[in-house]
Parts: C-alpha cells; structure tokens; sequence
DNA sequence: AGCACGCCGACT
DNA sequence: GTCGGCGTGCTC
C-alpha cells in the first residue's frame, strides 16, 4: 500500500477490468487488476476503453482493454497492478462491448475474438494527429432534395424493415470523380437518403456493404447527400493508419454515416439512429473467423441493443430477411420503381450458349448503349477434360481443375495456377484435352465475331471495371464482376442459367437469383434482359417485379426439411471423443437433433488429416440458441482443458449457422 | 498457450 | 534418499 500522502488522506485504490486479447476460451472473462496510483488519473492513466498491459501467471504480459473501473475489488484472490496503458484513446466504447460479449456468447466463442475483428490495430502517428487536432464544427447539411424520399420517418420511429429494392442507376454530383459527376445504383441513393434521417437527428448511421464497389458507390451518394465531412469509411482495402484514423473520427461521437466491410458493424457509435446491411443474402458478409458471426446477425443484435432502426436491403429479399418479415421482426418494403423487360429464352439444342432472343436484343440495344453480358465463369474454357476417356482433367501437384485463360494457352489448374504443359491423364495416359464450357473470355470472342465493329470488353476478378461510359460496345462480365455503365445497359443478357443451377448447395438457387437481380438492376429503364435456360419460381423471380414469392418458397421449403434458416445449426468438429462428448451434452436439448457425425474431410480444422476429425450438425430451433451456445462454450472449454500434442488441431471447434455444410446438399 | 504443482519409477 | 516423468489446473 502506497503511503499516505501529505494532506493525512490516502487516495483510494481502484480497480480495473480487463478483458484479456487471447484466443484461449479459458480467458474469456473479465480480470481484475489494481490501477497503481502512477496509472490512476483521467488523462493518460487507467479509464474504461483505454488498451492496457496486465501481467498474468508468470512472468507473462498480455493486452487488454478496460471495460470498467471501480471503487471496490470483486476478485478476492490476489490481484496484480495493471503494467502500463498502451494508448490513451479509449478504444473499446461500452455499447460495443456489450455488443461484442453477446455476439461472442451467441455464438459460444470468444469476445476478444470480436474485439480483433472490431477494434483495428493501433497507430501511434495517425493517433498523436487525432489527440492534437482541433475539431472545427461540421458543415451545415446540403439542402435536402426535396423529391420523393423513401420511408420517411423510418429512423424516427426506430422501424426494423426488410427492403427490396428496384434496380435502376442515377447520376450523381460527385466531386472527387471523374467529370465532377457519377453513375451509381438507385439503391445507394435511396440508402444514402435513409442514413440521412439518422444524421439530420443528431444520430449516426451505419450501413455494411459486401464489397468495395457497393461502398464506392454508396460512399459517392453520401457525399451528395451530407458532405464529405460526414461520411466515414472503414474500407478494408484501406492501409491500417487510415483505417485507425476513420476508426478514431468515429470516436468523436458526431452525427455522421458510417460505411464498411462487415466489420463496420461494429462500429462504435454511442448514439445509433440506423443500422443498415446491404444484400444481407451476399456470402461475403459471413465472417470467416472465429466466432464466425455472419454480419446480418451481428446486426440483430446490436438493433436490440441500441433500440435503433434497422434495414436489411438488397436488390432481391435473402431467405434470412424473409424469415423475419413472416415472423413479424421485420415490415417488407419495396423501395424505386424500375422498369425492365425480362424476357426468359430457352437455350438452342444445339450447343449454342447464346439463343436467339438474346441476340435480337442484343443487336437491338447496342445500336445506341452498351450491353451487359452475364456469364458464371471467367477465361477461356473453364474446364477441361481428357479427350478419350473423358475423365476430368485435374492439376497433378494440387488436385484441382485444369482450365485454358485464352485460346490456345497452355492449360493450367484454376486453384494453384501451376501450367500443366505436357498434361497426360491420370486414368488412361491420353494426351488430348478437350474444352468443358466456355468461359468469359471465349464468350467475349463469339460474340467480337457476332458484332464487327462493336468494341468487346471483359470485366471479371482479374479484369477489374468499376465503371464504362454509355458508348455502345459489349461487357461481358461474370457474377459480381458487372461495371455500371453511365445511363444503364441497354440490354442485359444472362446467359448461364443452367450451368448455375445444375451446382449442388441449398442456397444455391437463391444466390443465382441474387446475382441475376444485381446484374437486372444495371439495365437502364426501359431496358430488355433476357434470361437464358430458366424455368419455373426461380425465373419467376426475374421475370416478375418482385423476388419475395420466390424467397417465401425458398423457405418453405427449408422448413419442410428442417435446413437454415428455418433452424440454426451448429457443425460441431474435433476428435471422435470430444465431438461424441459434446453431442451427448446437446442431446438434453429437447428439439434438437444431429446428422452425423461423419469422417471430416482433410483440412476442415487447419493442418487436419483425413478422417483424423469427425464432424457432425446439430440443428435446433431459434428459441433455443442461448441454451445450446452455453452447453456448447462448455464443452470447448472443457475440450481446451485437455492437453494435445503441439501443432496439433484443436480438439472441439464448434461453429454456429456454419453455411458451408449445406453447400454440397 | 505456457507454467507451476503434484504424485509415481530409475538413478546416484 | 532424490531427480524428473508429464497429467491436471490456472491465469486477476
């Protein structure tokens, strides 16, 4: 104990709470330490959200962030000094603690694991400028225009709303662009416009994008519609120090629209008006680390927490968002009005990728706009095969499939990318190859041949366009890939339709319509879209104005066969005896049931073997998701406890509405 | 994860 | 007698 100082009184000790950044289960709980009188003032010392170094067993240091600082102690075992404050910024805000331990609880992980995901790594630089500079006061908002503007009141009495929006793209003033102007996706406007409502109360905005194309263009309709000054980016992309710089302009608390990855939904804001994700149903919105918190989730509960408004908004309604509109949780909106002409087309029998409707339309449109090509796989022939025996021809170092880039370039496999020049089949020693498919590239040439004269351009993962003037010529482009053209395409072609839905997967009918709705929402109005080698709900879904009967039935059907989201799952994955310890554990939960377990495939934890692991699925209902995570968190933990050999898997890895299960059904 | 504590076999 | 094997438990 610290002498007494000279005025007679002792300053009182507190105490901190830490939570400690470790992977390890076991230290998934608040510790305790002494904040020694050096560390004890408001400016620099030991306050809630600051990073700190605390000693743990041994000699050992770890990182943490305070949560909360007290007058009395709690532990009554012994407790350390906290070593040192790393950074004075308090990084960790209450809400997006409480945010981060219920998402971790709901999915029986870790909550310094979301911490990692939502607090960037610090950068003393970038930091020094933030605590120095002087914040002059936001800029008046731009005169609001006053045209329709969707959903009014919706932030002001805090709805909670599925919307689908009509595609279409606009022109927007946008300063830092090309020609002082942009073209953008109607959907980005009418966003923008919701965030609007949040700011203009004084509230911030957070909305989450898939990718960096849908926040360029959302980031453009929000500098149009607030300023520069209020619109905040947590680009990925981004290097650490500018990303740590928006982090920190989110820390200044002021009224301003929030847009990122879906980390953003972590975001800290103290005061949340609107908390939007965008094309919730977008694979890229589950989060591929642990605890694997899919964003849409992540939004769920921070809605709860923050009382704010919430919409979940895509060009096509996600099974997910549709199961809480027939629940009630969410009001279904439909938002803009496109009008487009989806025309389906049955394929030619005899081999030609392209029918002759598309053609036509083809020919039609790109007499005065570009027309947009829609295709599933890039290159030249996307696969190939032995010419005698038919198998598929494999990558000899990988296993993966062999496909041509262009014609007549060696053949090479599309996982590694290793050239398999002096190919001979695995199974009859052939050495010819013969093409499977036809990929970007190849269809771009067909078509170069179709249209002299008319420029062919192919966007794809590695030909990347985010945007093309309105000069006619053709796009072909595959899923995800599609650049906006100024004014809209003048026709859009979908052409592999067939190739898409003959995949295996339980979603994979709804994300072929996702894909299709996106590429549809470039159409210019007015605009001709054809739709190739698709029948029944699934073409229903594009060729009607509204992709929610389609999603209605998507569900349905999940439910008849118990599959997500009409259930959660968790894919329980480790040793035989940890996987059958924690299945006997789930097995009190009344309406739960198992598939499995089964040998895992190799590499299903990282560096696992064949048949090593086993996996098996537990399903059970939405009401009993708190019990399961718990039983679950305790069988992981009981599961680290165990010792294993270094470098060896963990023993139990249990992952809540884990997708990839469901793929292969 | 690491590291201490603790209770049984081969050694000076 | 005692050095050390690593199974078990804990980290404020």
């Amino acid at each position: 104990m610290a002498a007494p100082s000279a005025e007679g009184a002792a300053e009182p000790v507190r105490f901190a709470r830490v939570v400690v950044d470790s992977r390890l289960p076991q230290l998934d709980r608040l510790f305790e330490y002494r904040v020694p009188p050096s560390l004890a003032g408001e400016r620099g010392g030991v306050v809630p959200g600051v990073r700190v170094r605390v000693p743990l067993r041994g000699d050992r240091q770890a990182t943490g962030w305070v949560v909360e600082v007290a007058d009395a102690r709690e532990w009554d075992g012994e407790v350390a000094d906290v070593e040192q404050v790393v950074s004075p910024v308090p990084v960790l805000q209450p809400e997006v603690w409480a945010l981060a331990r219920a998402v971790a609880d709901r999915a029986a992980g870790g909550a310094a694991d979301v911490l990692r995901v939502a607090i960037p790594g610090r950068q003393a630089r970038v930091e020094k400028q933030w605590l120095a500079q002087e914040r002059p006061p936001l800029p008046p908002l731009p005169e609001r225009d006053v045209a329709e503007q969707p959903l009014p009141g919706l932030v002001e009495a805090r709805r909670r709303v599925a919307v689908e929006c009509a595609g279409g793209v606009a022109q927007v003033d946008a300063p830092g662009e090309p020609g002082g102007a942009a073209w953008i996706g109607r959907w980005a406007i009418d966003l923008a416009s919701l965030m609007r409502q949040a700011v203009e109360r004084g509230e911030q905005a957070i909305a989450v994008v898939p990718d960096h194309r849908d926040q360029r263009q959302l980031r453009i309709a929000l500098t149009a519609a607030l300023g520069a000054e209020r619109v905040v980016e947590l680009d990925a992309r981004q290097k650490n120090p500018e990303r740590y710089r928006a982090f920190l302009r989110c820390l200044d608390g002021d009224p301003v629209a929030i847009i990122g990855p879906r980390s953003a939904v972590y975001a800290p804001a103290a005061r949340l008006g609107l908390l939007v994700v965008w094309e919730d149903g977008d694979p890229l919105l589950s989060e591929p680390l642990a605890p694997w918190v899919h964003a849409r989730d992540a939004a769920l509960v921070r809605q709860a927490q923050a009382g704010s408004a919430l919409v979940l908004a895509g060009h096509s309604r996600s099974s997910e968002a549709e199961r809480l509109v027939e629940l009630g949780f969410l009001e279904h909106e439909r938002v803009g009005a496109h009008r487009v002409r989806v025309l389906p087309a049955a394929l030619a029998d005899d081999g030609r990728r392209i029918p002759a409707s598309a053609f036509a339309a083809a020919r039609t449109a790109i007499a005065e706009r570009p027309v947009l090509v829609q295709v599933a796989r890039p290159g030249h022939a996307p696969g190939l095969r032995c010419g005698d025996c038919g198998a598929r021809a494999r990558c000899t170092t990988c296993g993966g499939p062999l496909g041509q880039r262009s014609r007549g370039s060696a053949p090479a496999c599309r996982l590694c990318g290793r050239l398999a020049a002096s190919w001979r089949c695995q199974s009859c020693r052939g050495q010819r190859l013969v093409e499977v498919g036809r990929g970007s590239v190849r269809i771009a040439e067909e078509l170069g041949r179709a249209f002299p004269g008319v420029p062919v351009v192919v966007a794809d993962g590695e030909h990347e366009r985010l945007a093309l003037d309105g000069k006619p010529r053709l796009v072909v482009a595959t899923r995800g890939a599609e650049p906006i053209a100024d004014g809209g395409y003048g026709a859009v072609l979908l052409l592999d339709g067939d190739a898409l839905l003959a995949l295996e997967g339980l979603r994979v009918a709804e994300e072929a319509v996702r894909q299709w709705a996106t590429a549809r929402a470039l159409a210019a109005d007015g605009a001709a879209v054809v739709l190739a080698g698709v029948a029944g709900t699934v073409a229903t879904a594009i060729t009607g104005d509204t992709t929610v009967p389609f999603a209605r039935a998507e569900l349905a059907e999940r439910r008849a066969l118990r599959f997500p989201p009409a259930v959660r799952t968790a894919s329980v994955v480790g040793h035989p005896d940890a996987v059958a310890d924690a299945l006997a554990a789930l097995a009190e939960v009344e309406h739960l049931d198992v598939l499995g377990p089964v040998p895992a495939p190799a590499g299903i934890v990282k560096g696992s073997r064949e048949g090593e692991l086993e996996r098996a699925i537990a399903r059970f209902p939405y009401a009993d998701g708190a019990r399961v995570a718990g039983i679950a968190r305790g069988r992981v933990l009981a599961a680290a406890a165990r010792p294993r050999k270094p470098g060896a898997p963990a023993r139990l890895r249990i992952r809540f509405d884990d997708p990839e299960p469901f793929d292969g059904l």
